[in-house]
DNA sequence: TGGCTACTGCCAGAATCTGACAGCAGGCTG
DNA sequence: CAGCCTGCTGTCAGATTCTGGCAGTAGCCA
């Protein structure tokens, strides 16, 4: 196996193990030596990979991914940009500095020549939606990613306020509003939640007893058989 | 210099020299042998760019970009999804490939179970906007990119239609309408024109007098300092 | 036909990578 | 505190890979 191969392998066994692994194991998982896998951690973090490794403990990969080398059309490079600077507008204010970090770190590794095209903005996205949440949206999707239990005070079409604990599972983006799809505990059914209409969210580090993927999977269902509202 | 730093070198290389290059003209560009160069040439091709030898000729490398090793939080990942799928809902078709070929080209590289988040798709993207054009928008990204004049026939707000020859400088994506920005021969001024107006376009190969970066600047002032209308 | 080029196999020397050992520093436990 | 585990660095011989030169085949063009 070719050196570069097997970093890319080191990444991927890091990525599995989520709590931090001895040099030594990682060592053996890959056949190689100690002192080779130290030199190859060594390689990595100088790519900038977020590797962090403690005396009497061992290594971790911060949450991110690195992705290898990637060939792109001129067209399939415009579609990202174009996608992540929409991103960059929404009301989101975690993923649109996300989407800006992205951006920035695209440019910085283009050609001139095409960075360029992209800084001249020939593709323009129009002005943000304007309904603007007063919550952090962040918050929402870390607890989709985790899988845990969100508690807002929801105030529904007809202006009546009431407390909920959903389990949510998806976020969509529309032109004017940002919906949270969940299972609501107090209806026992499928529900949508217009973010700018959620106040008070508070994020739980409760577990919800479903898997989200189950969670999304019956929705669907439900969306293309359209039971009683 | 490492030899995974030369491949990238060599891309670059590729990319500067547009007409095809002799790979002995590219070996002594990197310092290297004849012989090393078709080991690294070879490589790259198996890694997926898109380069072409030709006997007599030379190497040229097709359109595109690769992009090297890059490392992406989890919410920057989350952003360029989440772009690109908005982008593969837009009425532009050839755009909308692009964007729907690229997230197949980064889900194909995504470790399973970031890939499984994404497939499962907690991230949505409302319908797409509903005006639809009857013209082919690629054709305007195109005559943007090449600085080429285009000809069409344009029905204003009004009604009244008139045939126009402009130099399309960008392409604004709004939350219904896409907008062509270009200066008009006819107005001899900047204008916008709504692509759902658009009809009969046409693509020239006459190139416009002016660069592109420049008429943007110029266009961008205007906006600061708005003129009589 | 001749000239230019891409491309492949081969081989010896150069460069790099690897594994093993030794040693230092920091956290944890008893 | 001592003992243990771990990360991390330096060194060095042997294994591995890379490199450059040479020879030969094949395609394109004039």
């Amino acid at each position: 196996m070719s050196r570069s191969e097997r970093l890319l392998d080191l990444i991927q066994c890091l990525r599995r193990h989520r709590r931090p692994v001895s040099g030594q194991a990682l060592a053996d998982e890959l056949g190689i030596s100690i002192r080779t896998l130290y030199r190859d951690i060594a390689t990595l973090q100088g790519q900038g990979a977020p590797i962090e490794g403690e005396a009497g403990l061992g290594y971790v990969l911060k949450p991110g991914f690195m992705l290898p080398p990637l060939m792109f059309s001129d067209e399939e490079i415009e579609a990202i940009v174009l996608g992540s600077r929409w991103v960059a507008k929404q009301p989101d204010q975690r993923l649109s500095a996300a989407a800006t970090n992205a951006l920035a770190k695209i440019a910085a590794v283009l050609p001139d020549d095409l960075r360029e095209d992209l800084d001249a903005s020939t593709l323009l996205v129009g002005p943000p939606a304007k309904a603007v949440e007063g919550i952090d949206l962040g918050l929402v999707r870390q607890a989709i990613r985790n899988e845990r239990k969100l508690g807002f005070l929801y105030r529904d079409a007809g202006g009546a306020a009431s407390e909920r604990v959903v389990w949510p599972f998806a976020l969509g983006f529309f032109d004017k509003v940002r919906v949270v799809v969940a299972w609501c505990e107090m209806r026992q059914d499928f529900r949508h939640f217009r973010a700018d209409r959620i106040a008070q969210l508070e994020a739980t580090d409760m577990r919800y007893p479903r898997r989200r993927q189950a969670l999304l999977k019956e929705w669907r269902a439900t969306l293309d058989k359209p039971r009683g509202s």
